[in-house]
DNA sequence: AGCACA
């Protein structure tokens, strides 16, 4: 098809316009080099650069077309042609009357963080973990991931540009930390940049996408709890249906976990609500039920194949149960419901363990206060921030933070992430992580 | 060295 004005683009008749088409740039080409090319003659209002295959070509819009035609004309009639990093470069008019504004968004600063997870294993990186390691910096209200050709994404979106951009200072080029992240995962490198958007529409909670702010939003089909359906998630990897209740099993328990331990290792994450311990297959199980599934989700996210102590020993294995509601008749040391206060409590000594505070021993057993049972400073300082934990807590405090500083990953000298492989090192109050060998959290080595 | 992209 002809062109519009009937005439072949290359020709010297092109009418004038405020844009002007170079070529001939040297590769990469920055904005900055054009503004200054273009500044003797006039204020550039756009540009974009690295246009075409060989990303050698340019434009620049003036913001008056006099301007535009007062560069062409001076390089028409110069001996000295235009150039930059000392290459020749061809002006003309572009046939364009303006530079359509498909700048990326990239610097300007908005709530909304786009993430890339790079990595081979990046699909695996489920919308927990992100919500996880982004809770850090403040409350998240809402995340969708999908795939593009950029290859797994996902938009996070924040309060406030302030907060997205604490976040992303800390977080863009960084891993996720690996024990995170299911076993035998590579590493996974988030990129990230300010998105355009300013509120994400989120329509299902679902493995794909979570809206933070609104509990009470229609789970997708595919996690509704009861169904009993196992879903299939983005690879290919059976999901159980989400639920408020955890079933956890406990293996290799050489040492006895008590019903307050559990208590307290699954208050971390939110206010439990009951628990119930029984043995099966041998081994002790415990259903532990929070008020929201979004709690749940998180604890076992974070929870799943780390120990309670040191040396590989209780390592819990969590999955969802398929009941809503436990039924606990009566409070003893197998079983509790710590919604009701004043259900008579069966006199227990917990067995407890050298490791553990010496508060605990004889713990009575105690409703639920709001704030989790933090025993030594080496106890992960875990706290959601989802709707339903109404506590008093500091709602933007969640895992590997300390209450009310600076989100770990921004402190200076700090080493959060890419750490060492193996133990789950939390933050400790002071916002460094610890590798002390009394934090109850450590993940199985396998060598 | 010859007109762009979500």
């Amino acid at each position: 098809m002809a062109s519009v004005s009937g005439q072949p683009q290359f020709r010297y008749t092109q009418p004038p316009s405020k844009v002007l088409h170079l070529r001939n740039l040297p590769w990469e080409c920055t904005e900055e080099e054009l503004i200054e090319l273009g500044k003797p003659f006039g204020k550039v209002v756009s540009t974009k650069c690295n246009v075409g295959a060989n990303k050698n070509q340019a434009f620049i819009e003036f913001a008056d077309l006099n301007q535009a035609i007062a560069m062409i004309s001076y390089y028409a009639s110069s001996s000295e042609p235009a150039q930059v990093r000392g290459k020749t470069v061809y002006l003309q008019y572009s046939n364009r009357q303006e530079i359509v504004n498909n700048k990326t968004n990239a610097d300007v600063a908005g709530n909304v963080l786009l993430v890339t997870i790079e990595g081979s294993d990046a699909r695996l990186v489920s919308i927990d973990v992100l919500h996880l390691v982004f809770s850090a910096f403040g409350f998240v209200h809402k995340i969708t991931t999908f795939e593009k050709t950029a290859g797994f994404q996902a938009l996070v979106q924040f309060s406030d540009a302030e907060t997205a951009s604490s976040a992303k200072n800390a977080l863009d080029g960084r891993c996720i930390p690996s024990y995170l992240l299911p076993d035998h995962m590579g590493p996974c490198t988030l990129r990230i940049t300010y998105s355009a958007h300013t509120d994400l529409s989120v329509k299902f909670q679902s493995h794909r996408s979570r809206d933070y702010t609104n509990p009470y939003l229609p789970v997708a089909p595919s996690a509704i709890d009861g169904s009993s359906q196992m879903t299939v998630g983005l690879d290919g990897k059976k999901l159980e249906p989400e639920s408020n209740v955890l079933l956890a099993s406990i293996e290799n328990m050489q040492y006895a976990v008590s019903l307050d331990v559990l208590h307290m290792v699954f208050s971390a994450f939110g206010p439990v609500q009951k628990i119930a311990m029984f043995d099966k297959n041998g081994g002790v199980q415990a259903l532990i039920q929070y008020p929201d599934v979004q709690t749940a989700m998180v604890a076992k996210e974070a929870l799943e194949g780390h120990c309670i102590y040191d040396g590989g020993f209780c390592k819990l294995h969590i999955s969802f149960s398929r009941h809503t509601v436990l039924n606990i008749k009566v409070n003893n040391d197998r079983s509790r419901d710590y919604t009701v206060p004043n259900v008579p409590v069966a006199n227990t000594q917990p067995s407890i363990l050298g490791q553990l505070p010496s508060q605990m021993a004889g713990a009575p057993a105690q409703q639920y206060a709001g704030m989790p049972y933090m025993p030594s400073p080496s106890q992960p300082t875990m706290h959601q921030s989802t709707a339903g934990w109404g506590s008093g807590q500091v709602p933007q405090s969640m895992p590997m933070q300390a209450p009310n500083t600076m989100p770990p990953y921004g402190h200076p000298g700090a080493v959060p992430f890419q750490m060492g492989p193996g133990v789950m090192q939390m933050q400790n109050q002071n916002g460094f992580p610890n590798p002390g060998a009394s934090n109850p959290y450590h993940q199985d080595r396998p060598q």
